[in-house]
RNA sequence: GGCCCCUUAGCUCAGCGGUAGAGCGGCUGCUUUACACGCAGCAUGUCGGCGGUUCGAUCCCGUCAGGGGCCACCA
């Protein structure tokens, strides 16, 4: 071997050539092997034409680990990639570069803004999917998938076709969440609620025939130009006699009735009179329904006013309109004041436009009877959502779920597949009919809504599967076993495949769900723009490797949200540039490959290499367990951990003296370049998921007999590597090692001083450290370690680890801090001695806590009385 | 109003019944032949307050106080 690395690790240099080699070498598409168990996972598709950020950079990082992770573990593995055509976001973003020309869609008209569209996709669909592989996602990019390919929208049209025929879809006038600037209707969940500052006015509505008036409070005056009614509680003192007669409407002096509504008004808020306006108020809509109000549309689709508010605010803007209202009423003397108020509005979050609630033809989902059996599968276990928090918010909401409203008035989007003839009879059909079954009319179009995104995206599971088609892929692959994303989309996303998922294939379409948090800057504050704390993934990609920035998603991703600091990236990068030195520094003693090297005769090894064996063993086993439970963060730890600290603070500078020759017989080198082979081999394999990059550079370089690490077995623990009298004496002698060098360091001694160790141990200790004496001369810089002899007088005296030790310096000052020092600690001890005697005191005590326990009191009470009585004579 | 989460070292967070931990930052040494993106050492905590359960509580229960999230309501 003997084969020279540069001195730093430079992520550039490798990354693109490694991920090609992984592409060519077709390592991402699963075979076709039946024998083995499949493990099979679908990407949340990013919308096409999308930019990476960082909340992606996490949701892939993660499901690349798990999906690397399993197909070493020996799982036929599919991650299934694709992207989202996303209705509104695309469409706004086309229409705006449109703008920008000159151009509305309208002068395109439908099929050529629809030609446009597909043009943006070719351009800039494969952009993040190329950032993807920047990340190093190994998913299968022979079967991407996009939610407007032929495939997926056959799937669509079918599941549209069945569940209206299964009467789960119907169309219907109903108040509806109407975006007037991307002009369609939008479904609950796509409103955001914000608080907003605005002010609550109280206007005079005369009541006709009579000097009486009724106040009335709104937040959104310009709509009493719709108003059909007032209500007021039909049980209310102040006003039950008013009900049946009339207020006469302010500025345009409409007659409109006073009902009585339990449902709407709330006698004790406000003045207990409620202006109705059945055409732009949800809650109007239904009081109008019970009283026969009637529906007046003030607002048109645009969000200007119509002819039927009046010739004075037609084409005025809604809040324009609003303005111009106020100031009627205030020259008419109707308006009784009004004060600030804070109230939360509905807003359109993919444009920050003010939703208008209108009336309106649409399509809808019955959904109970799809949630019903979807809440069923997660309280049955069948599903289960990580962090299991989560489940208590998925069954409120979906116990009070509403009929999702699933029509778009857009032009980008899967067509819906119902059509209308002549004498509008309604035909639902899969494929396009030339005439109407009923009446049998040739003239059929084509209903012009799109369906909401989310429809398409709620099959993605098996609809990339091939769906309806019994598929070998979706034989092999279908259900899938994990689905990794983010909280934010739990109701848009996750419990609708759920419920499509069941009801088209009789299955749920994943066992797990593991809900990622957001990702937040250093001190826990949202990323934005305006605040200017965004991490672009792609930048701090180039300027610390992939390797480094997945390192540091997956070491904070426990389902919390995420503050993540460009320093710990740096840290991670440090960390990547720690394991390409240590495996430089094997690289230069270990003279055979992996291919060569023999198995490991592990009855003759010595105690360090079976230490550090017993080490990895148990990182294994915890990195394994962890990921189990998505805790990619203690995975992550444990890995981190053991080699930094463990294997290159401790076995490497141990295996320095019989590497370098100072130490030990030609097999002992031998041995330990095995050993050395051996772990770093195994702490790659272990890390590869988190780090692909370097652990792939360096693993060729080690000579693996696999073509790629990516396809080399995943380690599992062995019992026959736990050593629990290894890792015993080593950490005695670690901890020995360490007591030195703090007291060199405490008594002001330099690094190069040499000193002679007392170490009082007996039987097989007394061989081990007679035998391992190199190891304390060494590392703690020793002249001698001399053996159950009594220390000179002036020695400093200490017991660690359960061995009495003395250190012999020159003859030197103590000095009052010192002492102090010393002071504290033999306080401390004290302390804590004090405790346990109080302890072994109590008969309950002895009783009733685990033998185990009362054991370990016992034994430290003797280790504390043995360390005050030296730490005293240190004390002199 | 309903549900959920958080409060532990200067910062960001692990730990969740048996002697308080990590990373970053800070301080002191060290050009030790893998790595100064390094090595060694040091410091700092009434584990938000108050009760309770327990032989024992940072950990379990109750309560109060701060902070955050989701849903519903908001004339």
């Amino acid at each position: 071997m003997k084969e020279e690395l540069d001195k730093r690790y430079e992520p550039a240099a490798i990354e693109q050539r490694l991920y090609q080699f992984w592409e060519e070498g077709e390592f991402f598409t699963p075979d076709a092997d039946p024998e083995r168990p499949k493990f099979s996972i679908v990407i949340p598709p990013p919308n096409v034409t999308g930019r990476l950020h960082i909340g992606h950079a996490l949701v892939n990082t993660l499901q690349d680990i798990v999906v690397r992770w399993k197909r070493m573990s020996g799982f036929n593995t599919l991650w299934l990639p694709g992207t989202d055509h996303a209705g509104i976001a695309t469409q706004l973003m086309v229409e705006r570069d449109l703008n920008k020309q000159g151009i509305s869609r309208h002068d395109l008209g439908r099929e050529g803004f629809e030609a446009k569209v597909w043009e943006w996709k070719e351009s800039y669909g494969h952009q993040i999917i190329d950032q993807l592989k920047r990340l190093g996602a190994s998913a299968d990019w022979t079967r991407l998938r996009f939610t407007l390919d032929e495939g997926l929208s056959r799937a669509v049209r079918h599941v549209f076709v069945t569940l209206y025929n299964d009467g789960l879809i119907y169309r219907s006038l109903a108040m509806v969440n109407w975006c007037p600037h991307c002009r369609t209707a939008i479904s609950d969940v796509e409103v955001e609620f914000h608080e907003r500052n605005s002010r609550l006015y109280n206007i005079d509505y005369p009541v006709a025939g009579s000097d009486r008036k009724l106040t009335v409070a709104t937040t959104r005056p310009e709509t009493m130009l719709g108003d059909t009614g007032v209500a007021v509680h039909p049980d209310d003192e102040r006003y039950k006699d008013l009900i049946g007669l009339e207020v006469i409407l302010p500025i345009v002096n409409r007659r409109i009735p006073i009902v009585g509504d339990a449902i709407l008004v709330d006698p004790a808020f406000g003045t207990g009179v409620v202006k109705v306006t059945p055409a732009h108020d949800r809650n109007d809509y239904e009081a109008g329904l019970r009283n026969n109000l009637a529906q007046l549309q003030v607002i048109a689709d645009d969000g200007r006013m119509n002819a039927a508010a009046g010739a004075e605010y037609e084409g005025l803007d809604r809040f324009e309109a609003r303005k111009r209202v106020i100031e009627k009423l205030e020259e008419l003397g109707a308006l009784a004041g009004s004060k600030e108020y804070t109230h939360s509005v509905g807003i359109h979050g993919k444009c920050d436009t003010v939703i208008e609630p209108m009336i309106s033809r649409q399509w809808f989902v019955k959904i109970e009877p799809l949630a019903k059996p979807a809440i069923d599968v997660v309280r049955d276990g069948t599903i289960q959502i990580i962090p299991q928090t989560w489940e208590s918010t998925y069954f409120n909401w979906m116990e009070n779920i509403h009929d999702w409203t699933i029509s778009r008035q857009l032009w980008w989007g899967h067509r819906i597949p119902a059509f209308y003839c002549a004498n509008e009879h309604v035909i639902v059909s899969e494929t396009d009919p030339s005439s109407c079954p009923e009446c049998a009319s040739t003239d059929i179009r084509q209903e012009t809504d799109v369906l909401d995104t989310w429809f398409s995206s709620a099959l993605w599971p098996f609809s990339t599967m091939g769906w309806p088609e019994e598929t070998p892929d979706y034989k092999t692959f279908y259900p899938t076993d994990t689905l990794i994303t983010g909280f934010d989309i739990l109701f848009f996303w996750v419990a609708r495949m759920i419920m499509m998922g069941l009801r088209f294939t009789g299955k749920a379409p994943f066992s797990y769900v593991f809900l990622n948090g957001l990702v937040r800057d250093e001190h826990g504050q949202k990323m934005s723009k305006t605040k200017g704390n965004v991490i672009d993934p792609l930048d701090v990609i180039d300027e610390f490797g992939a390797d480094a920035v997945r390192f540091t998603l997956a070491i904070f991703a426990s389902g919390r949200d995420i503050p993540l600091a460009r320093s710990r990236m740096q840290g991670y990068s440090a960390f990547a540039n720690k394991i390409w030195n240590a495996a430089r520094f094997a690289m230069m003693h270990i003279d055979v490959d992996l291919k060569s090297a023999g198995s490991i005769d592990r009855d003759s090894l010595r105690i360090v290499e079976r230490w550090i064996l017993s080490r990895l063993n148990e990182t294994t086993s915890t990195v394994n367990k962890a990921l189990s439970a998505f805790r990619f963060d203690e995975a992550s730890n444990a890995i981190y951990h053991f080699f930094w600290h463990e294997f290159c603070d401790w076995y490497i500078e141990m295996s320095k003296p019989v590497l370098l020759g100072k130490h030990g017989t030609e097999d002992d080198k031998r041995k330990a370049k095995r050993v050395m082979l051996e772990v770093l081999d195994r702490s790659l394999r272990l890390l590869h998921p988190f780090m692909p990059f370097i652990t792939e550079e360096i693993w060729q370089k080690l000579g693996g007999v696999e073509p790629s690490i990516m396809v080399a077995p995943y380690p599992i623990a062995e019992e026959v590597l736990e050593d629990s009298e290894a890792e015993r004496i080593i950490n005695a002698v670690t901890s020995m090692i360490s007591t030195v060098r703090n007291v060199r360091a405490e008594r002001g001694f330099a690094p190069k001083d040499r000193f002679k160790l007392y170490v009082s141990a007996h039987g097989r200790d007394e061989k081990f450290f007679s035998d391992y004496a190199y190891l304390l001369t060494e590392l703690a810089r020793l002249d001698a370690v001399i053996l159950n002899t009594e220390p000179p007088a002036g020695a400093h005296h200490d017991v660690v680890a359960g061995f009495t030790i003395s250190i012999e310096f020159p003859p030197k000052e103590i000095t009052k801090e010192q002492l102090e020092k010393t002071q504290r600690e033999i306080e401390k001890a004290h302390k804590e001695l004090g405790v346990l005697d109080a302890q072994l005191g109590n008969e309950q005590f002895v009783n009733n806590a685990p033998p185990a326990v009362v054991e370990q009191a016992r034994s430290r009470k003797a280790e504390l009385t043995a360390r005050i009585e030296k730490l005293q004579r240190n004390a002199g």
